[in-house]
DNA sequence: ACATTTTATCTCGAAATCGAGATACTTGAT
DNA sequence: ATCAAGTATCTCGATTTCGAGATAAAATGT
């Protein structure tokens, strides 16, 4: 017989932690909404901003969503004119993503704003247990991403809406 | 690297929380879509497993979705004669939800291997830290909760996929 | 008792996300 | 050189989720 096979620990973990996500993740929301953004929307242009150009598949490593949302998300954003698509010249599968000039300046308006809404939401902890709290989670996240079933191992930079990651 | 506003630490934070969260979650969507269950179902099951008939309300604050989500789960449960609808007689504003029979037997079936495998998700911190990261999250989930902006603040139990809370 | 506000549930249309698979290209092995 | 396997992106239909209300009932204040 398994010796602690009913321990509460790992179910309790895994309940603190989506409702930590959520709530923290509902105040990211209000922030952005306001600009008429999406959580995925602002991911994209978050991670143009902070990382420059990139191929497609690179910006949907870190902003967690499956590859047909993400050809969505970024055709409502360069019908929008925030993200231009550029061919890769070598090699010939992949489409780039930059910001536009108008792209960059709304980013560059909402993301203060908004990197000062997540300070806020996790305002509760100190900055001394936020850290204890980083290293924890990294530990976390890392350890259950390496046992994807089935699935592959996501880049070490993988993040759904905060893609920032600098 | 130049700290953007002030301190970099409750962006990071949010960005592991956001990965572990993702990852972890993979685990537990893995674990459940064997059976042919959607998260928010299975979070439906759960929460009427553990903790009886139960208003719909109460459901909804645990699975953590919005209220017309809610109507779309529970009546694809009662259709596929899972969960049964009953009106509650002190309050006639409420419908008071009950697994059936065989509602019973599935999340019964289904729940130790799900239980399993969050245990396994999880295992890569150990016990000890684990229960750290339990009071971590729980101080984070509770202070971000309690700021948000406009709507109610959540019930002391509400959570997104794992309703257990036992 | 009455009006106001809050709460519970549901309806409906729109938006976001997914999953399977198509296509085109690259990489690696033989 | 060629062929198999892998990768990047996209298409399309289905599913899930949301948001804005509508309705009814309880709670609250006067």
């Amino acid at each position: 017989m398994k010796p602690s096979p009913l321990s509460p620990i790992p179910l309790k973990l895994w309940i603190v932690l989506a409702r930590a996500f959520d709530a923290v993740e509902r105040h990211s929301r209000a922030s952005i909404s306001r600009f008429g953004l999406g959580t995925t929307e602002f991911g994209v242009l978050e991670v143009l901003y902070h990382k420059g150009e990139l191929p497609v598949c690179e910006v949907q490593r870190r902003i967690l969503v499956e590859s047909s949302s993400t050809t969505y998300v970024v055709d409502k954003l360069c019908h929008r004119g925030l993200v231009r698509r550029r061919p890769s010249a070598t090699d010939r599968r992949v489409t780039l993503l930059a910001l536009t000039a108008a792209g960059r300046r709304l980013i560059a308006r909402i993301f203060p704003p908004h990197a000062a809404a997540i300070r806020r939401a996790v305002a509760a902890l100190p900055a001394r247990e936020q850290a204890r709290a980083i290293r924890l989670l990294r530990a976390l996240g890392k350890g259950a991403a390496k046992g994807l079933s089935g699935g592959r191992v996501r880049a070490p930079g993988a993040t759904a809406a905060p893609a920032s990651g600098t």
